[in-house]
RNA sequence: GCCGCGGUAGUAUAGCCCGGCCAAGUAUGCGGGCCUUUCGAGCCCGUGACCCGGGUUCAAAUCCCGGCCGCGGCACCA
């Protein structure tokens, strides 16, 4: 076919150029959303924890899909376990934080432990219709029987009995381990996993409570069997979650067969892992606990959770980005910091301040220059971000030592905004040196480095906490005096790097190192 | 051990379903140039990849088979 024909053909069948492009640009798109006539994904986080980088893949995802179909969004609370993976009170609201912070909003919001009658409802008409059943055997016993294919005798009973079950298990009439209901599945399942799975266990909630509930229940639904009644009642019609889940996804259509229900379009993807960072919730929390003292909590900038790469000055749209770029691929992706960094650079170059911070600062007097002085100094050069002014009333201000070194063997050099200087001498550890005229043109046709310097009058102590693999680096450094009013922002510190300023304290300024 | 998923440049991703617009696109990295009051950003040029072996076909990154490697699941966790 010639080119000519081929864009006939290709008009005929409603194939433009442009649209092509676009879609390169954007996620695929969902399979069956015709089918379903609309599009509902959820965020289902447990609150036993902070999100990281991997939950918020799903959230972003699923939050993008939701907007890009005009659909809606919801965030799900999934806490029934309130033995081993207890949520924590805190952690509702700030997984919520986290994700305001992302920049996404939920069109409904729901936390399971508030609809235990809606499961309970659920499994009493699979217990009437013989398609669940209370299972007493000691969890070893049935391994056995479920090994080998074979049934328990609690599954033959008639509905009258095991409905007779679940209510004795209601009114705690069973300890933890006594009685689990158990959906019917396929005895000869090949993954031996999906053979009878657990539905609802007993968890004793007078030696551990629920942080919500307190001690009210005690039968609780396991996670798939709880998401997949939700997932259903609430009319999700997407799914987006880790690969992990690909055998619950086999086991929870059990129960919408059961129940004559549609099961939703499910996408499965890889896991995310920044390189050099721990992102495991429960490697986290182990750290915590075992060397609090080392680390600066559940956001120190070792950590991949969303807290961490946000105190560090990590921007949100940094990781939207990200995500969207490492898009629904069923592999694990390991994401380079470099990449990171990258990203955020280009974002954060418009947006953030610059400032001056200098490392292993030395002292500059400027001999001739008059003061009292007023300096104004822009935040960026081309951007509208304001300014700060510095009354200079001595003639003496601090550069890196290795801008000093420059100084000397060039002669010369050019202070960002302000002068261009020239070397005179070494005395006392301290340069001397003269305001020269000129702008920025002689200093680059004389080849000076223009570099950040600070008035010594308006300095304060820096310290950049730098996150290097599984050690914490500390930095001295000297900053503006600015700084202290900067505290939250994310700033570019010139020829320094990006970091976000976390604390300032009297006259001492800490700095969280973001990159380069 | 048993079940399942996947392997495109250093890293990540597009293309694979529906074989030929692919001598493989994009981002980052690296090298060079331009621009810029930063060693940052921007612009331009260059660099570099279809896991291996068979098969089907006029034609395979794309389909089939085998191997190797990686990952996930096998909880009364989510």
């Amino acid at each position: 076919m010639s080119p000519d024909e081929l864009r006939r053909k290709a008009s005929e069948l409603g194939i433009s150029e442009e649209k092509r492009k676009e879609e390169k640009k954007g996620l695929p798109p969902l399979p069956n959303v015709e089918m379903w006539g609309y599009v509902k994904t959820r965020f289902a986080p447990n609150p036993d924890f902070v999100i990281h980088l991997g939950n918020a893949r799903a959230a972003i995802l699923s939050h993008e899909y939701a907007r890009m179909y005009n659909g809606k969004f919801v965030l799900r609370f999934e806490d029934t376990d309130p033995r081993i993976k207890t949520p924590i009170p805190e952690a509702y609201r700030a997984i919520e934080e986290d994700l305001e912070w992302l920049g996404i909003r939920w069109d409904e919001e729901y936390i399971q432990s508030l609809r235990m009658e809606l499961y309970y409802d659920v499994i009493r008409k699979l217990l009437e219709e013989g398609k669940a059943y209370v299972d007493l055997c000691p969890a070893d016993v049935f391994r056995k029987f479920r090994n080998e294919g074979k049934p328990c005798p609690h599954r033959e009973e008639d509905p009258a009995t095991q409905l007779e079950r679940f209510d004795k298990m209601l009114e705690g009439c069973y300890g933890e381990g006594e009685a689990v209901i158990r959906i019917k599945t396929d005895l000869t399942h090949p993954d031996p996993a999906v053979r009878d799975w657990v539905a609802f266990r007993v968890i004793d909630t007078s030696r551990n409570p629920h942080p919500i509930t307190g001690d009210r229940y005690v039968v609780w639904p396991t996670y798939n069997f709880a998401a997949a009644v939700d997932d259903h009642v609430l009319g999700v019609t997407h799914i987006l979650r880790g690969r992990e889940h690909a055998v619950n996804t086999i086991k929870q259509m059990y129960v919408y067969r059961h129940m004559g229900w549609r099961y939703p379009e499910v996408i499965n993807f890889g896991r995310v892992s920044i390189e050099g960072f721990i992102l495991s919730k429960s490697r986290i929390k182990e750290l915590l606990k075992r060397y609090r003292r080392m680390f600066l909590g559940y956001d120190d900038p070792r950590f991949g959770t969303i807290a961490s790469l946000r105190r560090r000055g990590i921007l949100p749209e940094t990781i939207r980005e990200l995500i969207l770029e490492l898009g629904v691929k069923g592999t694990d992706a390991t994401v380079s910091w470099e990449n990171i960094a990258s990203l955020n650079r280009k974002i954060g170059d418009r947006k953030c301040k610059r400032v001056f911070v200098v490392l292993n600062p030395v002292r500059v007097v400027l001999t001739n220059l008059e003061t009292p002085l007023q300096v104004r100094i822009r935040f960026h050069p081309s951007e509208n971000l304001g300014e700060r002014q510095y009354l200079l009333s001595r003639p003496e201000i601090v550069i890196s030592r290795d801008d000093a070194e420059h100084l000397r063997s060039k002669g010369g050099l050019r202070l960002m905004e302000f002068a261009n200087i020239e070397y005179i001498e070494e005395k006392n550890n301290s340069i001397v040196a003269k305001v020269v005229k000129g702008g920025v043109e002689v200093a680059k046709a004389k080849g000076y480095r223009i570099v950040q310097w600070i008035p010594v009058e308006h300095a304060v102590r820096v310290t950049i906490y730098e996150a290097s693999g599984k050690r914490l680096r500390k930095r001295r450094a000297v900053g503006e005096s600015i700084l202290r009013n900067l505290v939250g922002e994310v700033v570019q510190m010139i020829r320094v790097g990006f970091g976000r300023i976390d604390s300032a304290v009297g006259n001492s300024v800490d700095v969280i190192y973001a990159h380069s």
